[in-house]
DNA sequence: TCTGTCACG
DNA sequence: ACGTACGTGACAGAA
């Protein structure tokens, strides 16, 4: 390798700093505005101390456009204008470069892509490793083995490094390369590129990996959906022209040799003369050229050898590591002599006998990830389930599980994030993990992830996390993996007359609103552009609600609000509806469905909510409409995946109230779950001071909401706007509930304690959720920690017992053999794909293992149905 | 990339 | 005086 060259957007940076600054700009003593260009020098100077490069340049966009605005002029054409600030300190920068002793690379009539996108690329041949320092998108086209996207941290954070493995799982795509395709598939807004109307970052990224590039979706038009096939020959007319214009130059001539790039820290006295002009007292100590503290790397002792030695080593350690990618297996075991540490890799079959022995335990991070890609290759992965990043999550749920943190933090190992990141990153079970880095050297990941797996059992121990780890979480990893590869059979044909119902609707209402508002240009979408209808232009409420950003609030509730006073109102209400079900649940789903089995495949996050609750991403099938007629109907085109097969789904009725009816012992609750009373109704009795017979249906309704109040932590203006009743009525209902149930205010009154004498809730299950800002002196951070802290052992429990309830109701049906499958859940309840020969079978275990899965004070009941979608599953 | 909005438990 | 119910993920617009 010849060297780390770092190539700087320069354009990118201007910006940064000028909104970073934008709010508390910085003025010198003569008041003239340094921030972007202080951010800017300060930006680099960190960037040599903490990349280490050991070649740097910048690339700026020379005045007067580009060869882009000559072959399209509308291009960048709806940009706001630059900024003077941004204009002006352009000059000075160069000057700053040159006293940095940093080339500048501009050449007049390209943009800084095209320079740094050649530059990159000839330094690459020339054998430096190459990282491109910008947040822009685009950049990714140039990514290849040798050459990075290094990506600027947002607000202070650590920056991203990006190679072939991320920008490929980003997107779906096989090289990086197609990222051209993405970006002209799905255009650009900001630069005015246009791309195929309809089709989002999702949609292209499936059909590339499929086809290749977008000519070779043009040649097989035909096979795509028929509204697909009217997108992109809506778009033939300009997608080439798109396709030019997102295309990075790599063969114009870059005017500065690599090798002089060279950082030079050796800053002569031009550069302390500009820092005196301009006031940037705290950038003298880089001056000096005082290096910061080199960090003494920790020196693993890594012996590269066979699989066989490395098999050997771990049979006998009884523990070894996994990286397991499609088409390659990375395996570490202590070698048993000292802190050496035996690597190998190779094909995953070279390790099937390693992997499939039940006796020995694996550390990795997202097993569950790896454990489908296995069992696509024909191997199972046995043995204990060390997973880094869950355990981790046990250990504190809300902080970061990335293993380069943990590596860092825990270990005082530093890690490049681009070799590691690509088994962290999940996507849907289908997406390919990329071969074409076949070639990088894992093992010090690998030696890594042993050593942190060791470490992290460790702090499990010590906290007390051990048993909720081997006996939950451990145990789940295998039940979610089967979920995730069962997927579920989603029969869109079923609804094709439902979305052309929905369409023309969705047309019919955009087309009204225009008329009612007297603008044929309005974006109806666009919630700005509604508000200033609504509130500028019909003045529809007399103290319009403002959002942070200034502008007007139309939301839901506050559109309710105005509803009576215009019939826009309702028409944007309706319209909003239609198109939320099209363009979530309706239009994403064709390219989810994976082509072998005809299935959507969601992921679980194991290792993500503040809680413990599971989530579900890719799509997330966790919040498919079900409270509205409307969107109900999306439920049937959740089908079983036998020809007469059913649906069958289970779920615990009101389990939160109950667990707080446990955690606080109220003998009122616990009686009337006892009783099996409705306890909304109670509840009402209760507050109203009124026999359970009399309660109204309204009065239950007051009820019910202030039982969820309770459980997220009230206030009086909550529950009031809720309810649409006064703060004074609603402080009566709170006050009264108490009143009703004192054992439940000193259950939140010691939850509250117990969180600032600790530290941390916990759920009965031992999982914990720290709260550190609950003796914050601020009072609203204050008393958000206290809501976090009372609702967190609820929702937490909860989430405890229908996981142990997945793995038991798993066991069971493995048991007896059972071809159904558990396949959903959606926190509190599970889903099934049955055939009608099992479903007494399975109807019965599914039910024994929810409800007796642990003993409460209260019984823990479920409701279980079965029908041919899951709509009439329920 | 951030924000607003809205789908679910 | 000030903000205002817990936990999520996806889409679209605006910058």
């Amino acid at each position: 390798m010849q060297g780390r060259l770092f190539l700087i957007d320069g354009h990118a940076l201007i910006f940064k700093m000028y909104y970073a600054f934008l709010r508390r700009p910085m003025v010198n003593s003569k008041g003239a505005d340094v921030s972007i260009l202080y951010g800017f020098t300060k930006y680099v100077l960190e960037l040599i101390e903490k990349g280490k490069p050991t070649h740097l340049a910048i690339g700026f966009d020379p005045p007067g456009g580009s060869f882009r605005n000559q072959m399209y002029p509308p291009y960048k054409a709806n940009r706001a204008e630059t900024p003077q600030l941004v204009i002006d300190a352009l000059d000075p920068l160069i000057q700053i470069c040159k006293a940095l002793n940093v080339p500048v690379l501009m050449i007049p009539g390209y943009e800084a892509d095209d320079v740094l996108g050649s530059a990159a690329k000839k330094a690459a041949r020339e054998g430096y490793d190459v990282y491109m320092v910008t947040p822009d998108k685009d950049y990714g086209q140039l990514i290849q083995r040798n050459i990075w996207q290094y990506k600027p941290g947002k607000a202070g954070g650590d920056a991203e490094v990006v190679g072939i493995s991320e920008i490929c799982a980003k997107y779906s795509i096989l090289d990086p390369v197609q990222v051209i395709d993405m970006l002209a598939i799905c255009g650009d807004a900001s630069d005015n590129v246009p791309g195929v109307t309809g089709i989002g970052e999702v949609g292209a990224g499936k059909l590339i990996s499929k086809y290749g590039s977008l000519e070779n979706i043009y040649a097989h038009l035909e096979e795509l959906t028929p509204k697909q096939q009217q997108m992109f020959n809506a778009a033939l007319d300009h997608i080439y022209l798109s396709k030019e214009l997102v295309t990075i130059k790599t063969d114009i001539d870059v005017p500065v040799a690599t090798e002089d790039m060279k950082v030079d820290k050796a800053y002569g006295p031009a550069l302390a003369d500009l820092f005196e002009k301009y006031e940037f007292n705290s950038l003298q100590r880089f001056l000096g050229h005082v290096a910061a503290p080199e960090i003494e790397e920790k020196q693993l002792e890594i012996n590269k050898v066979t699989p066989s030695k490395v098999i050997t080593a771990a049979k006998r350690a009884g523990v070894c590591s996994v990286i397991a990618e499609r088409t390659r297996v990375i395996v570490s075991a202590a070698s048993g002599a000292g802190d050496e540490y035996l690597v190998a890799d190779g094909g995953a079959k070279a390790f099937t006998a390693l992997l499939e022995d039940g006796g020995v335990a694996k550390r990795g991070d997202d097993l569950k990830r790896q454990m489908n890609t296995l069992v696509a290759a024909g191997i199972s992965l046995n043995g204990s389930l060390r997973d880094i990043g869950l355990m981790h999550y046990l250990i504190d749920p809300e902080k970061s599980h990335k293993v380069e943190v943990l590596s860092q933090s825990l270990l005082g190992i530093p890690v490049e994030t681009n070799s590691i990141a690509e088994v962290a990153k999940t996507g849907s079970l289908f997406d390919e993990i990329p071969a074409d880095d076949a070639g990088t050297d894992r093992s010090r990941e690998a030696v890594i992830l042993l050593m942190l797996g060791e470490k992290l059992e460790n702090e499990l121990l010590s906290r007390g996390l051990k048993e909720l780890y081997i006996t939950m979480e451990e145990p789940l990893i295998r039940v979610l993996s089967k979920m995730e590869r069962n997927g579920i059979r989603v029969d869109l044909e079923s609804l094709k007359d439902y979305t052309a119902h929905l369409q023309a609707e969705m047309v019919e209402r955009e087309k009204k609103v225009k008329e009612l508002a007297g603008e044929p240009a309005l974006n109806v979408s666009s919630p700005k552009q509604i508000g200033e209808i609504l509130f500028d232009k019909l003045k529809l409420a007399s103290k319009p609600k403002k959002n942070s950003n200034g502008t007007y609030s139309t939301d839901e509730t506050t559109l309710l609000d105005i509803a009576d006073k215009h019939p826009i109102v309702d028409e944007i209400l309706e319209f909003r509806a239609v198109k939320k079900l099209l363009s979530t649940y309706i239009e994403p789903f064709p390219s989810y469905i994976d082509p072998l089995d005809g299935k959507v495949h969601t992921t679980f996050n194991q290792a993500l909510t503040a809680t413990g609750r599971l989530s579900s991403s890719n799509p997330n099938l966790q919040n498919i409409p079900i409270r509205t007629d409307r969107g109900r109907e999306i439920r049937k085109a959740f089908v079983p995946s036998a020809k007469d097969g059913l649906i069958m789904s289970a779920d615990y009725s009101q389990i939160e109230l109950r667990i707080m009816a446990h955690l606080s012992c109220d003998q009122h609750l616990i009686g009337a779950f006892k009783h099996g009373i409705d306890v909304h109704a109670a509840t009402a009795a209760k507050i109203f001071g009124i026999p359970h017979e009399e309660v109204t249906a309204d009065q239950r309704r007051i009820a019910k909401t202030a039982n969820f109040g309770i459980m997220y932590g009230i206030s009086a203006f909550g529950l009031a706007q809720r309810l649409r009743i006064g703060r004074k009525e609603a402080q009566k209902i709170i006050d009264d509930y108490f009143a009703g149930f004192p054992s439940i205010r000193s259950f939140i009154e010691d939850t509250k304690e117990a969180a600032r004498e600790t530290g941390y809730v916990e759920t009965i299950f031992g999982r914990r959720r720290y709260i550190p800002e609950i003796n914050s002196k601020n009072a609203t951070i204050r008393a958000l920690a206290e809501r976090n802290a009372v609702n967190a052992p609820i929702q937490g429990t909860s989430a405890d017992i229908i996981k142990l309830a997945m793995i038991a109701i798993d066991k069971e049906m493995a048991a007896n053999g059972l071809r159904s499958k558990m396949v959903l859940q959606i926190h509190d309840e599970l889903v099934f794909d049955t055939i009608p020969e099992e479903v007494d079978t399975l109807g019965h275990i599914v039910v024994e293992n929810m409800e007796n899965v642990v003993k409460l004070s209260v019984p823990l009941t479920v409701e279980c149905n079965y029908g041919a979608n899951w709509l009439e599953a329920h």
